[in-house]
DNA sequence: CCTAACCTTGACGTTTAGGTGAGTTTGGGG
DNA sequence: CCCCAAACTCACCTAAACGTCAAGGTTAGG
């Protein structure tokens, strides 16, 4: 067991919240919560001797990340895990790259990191693309549309609204 | 035979798919076509006298629409289902632009598709917003690790046998 | 020590978006 | 006229992503 004193014990200094505070500060429930856990989504936070989930700061980016890619590319969960998955491969080498160590190794992960990265980010860029054309489809319209307008107020039918016509 | 006929006897020159060809075509089964127009996403088609479905070039046009929509913003069909019956609307106001109708009910109808269309337009903008930032950052975490790769092949633990070091 | 508020683990329910037959009709070529 | 591929309508099943109790354990405050 991990020998974690916290509530009672030592004053946390890190700002540790439980499972209703995350809920209501991220707007997701607590059945969520303990869903994305259960599926791998959210890595076990630690927990009070009693049993009470307590998440850091780090699980509560990690939740609003995931969040985030789903809202945006309204993926599967799936898909969003390992998505967040290869983020945390790359923070973890983020946090590994000061210690000197075999270079090669270094690189290797690098490579890795960078493959990853790059897989991401086409796949963002496909997004960005289709959605930047249906943007200026849209655009386009609502052109369309005021010109219309402006048609219909320069030669107006009916009798026409303005001061002269009184 | 090529002799086809529509629900009211009218013999049609259009190329009419009978729901095979449709799924095939677009790629999707011909249970998600029955299942979209019973939730209202497809108005229902034609039928021939003895009841299968006929879709027109148009049906189809909207089905790719909402194929589009669906994939490109992950949104629950209830959501697209509101989008496809605004673009109706537009294009239904489109198709009865010509005919001099009263100029103040055209004026009504057009800012209402002006207003529908501002909304998605704003919806859309708001995504492309958030899939740029994404895209940036992770550009620019791409530009780390290759930085770093750089780094490393520049500056070798392991002896470098270059010429400049002989 | 007691209690209210909060948390835990199940377990079952719900909605969304279709998949998978079964059994029956229809369409059109031979 | 016959036949088989293709369509039709139910009806039931699934998987994902939670929602919703139920029955109990934990924490903090008095």
């Amino acid at each position: 067991m991990a020998h974690k004193r916290n509530a009672n014990d030592v004053a946390v200094d890190e700002p540790y919240l439980q499972i209703g505070e995350v809920a209501e500060r991220t707007g997701v429930t607590q059945r969520t919560l303990r869903f994305y856990e259960e599926k791998g989504l959210l890595k076990p936070p630690t927990r009070m001797e009693g049993g009470f989930r307590l998440y850091s700061e780090a699980d509560i980016q990690r939740l609003e990340r995931i969040r985030h890619l789903k809202q945006l590319l309204g993926f599967p969960l799936a898909e969003i895990k390992e998505m967040v998955e290869a983020d945390e491969v790359k923070m973890q080498l983020r946090a590994e790259y000061r210690p000197e160590a075999e270079a090669s190794e270094k690189r290797a992960q690098i490579l890795k990191a960078i493959e990853v990265t790059e897989r991401q980010h086409e796949l963002i860029c496909q997004k960005a693309t289709a959605i930047a054309d249906m943007q200026s489809k849209l655009e386009e319209r609502l052109g369309t549309f005021r010109g219309w307008l402006a048609d219909l107020e320069s030669t107006p039918k009916t009798a026409p609204k303005t001061k002269a016509n009184v």
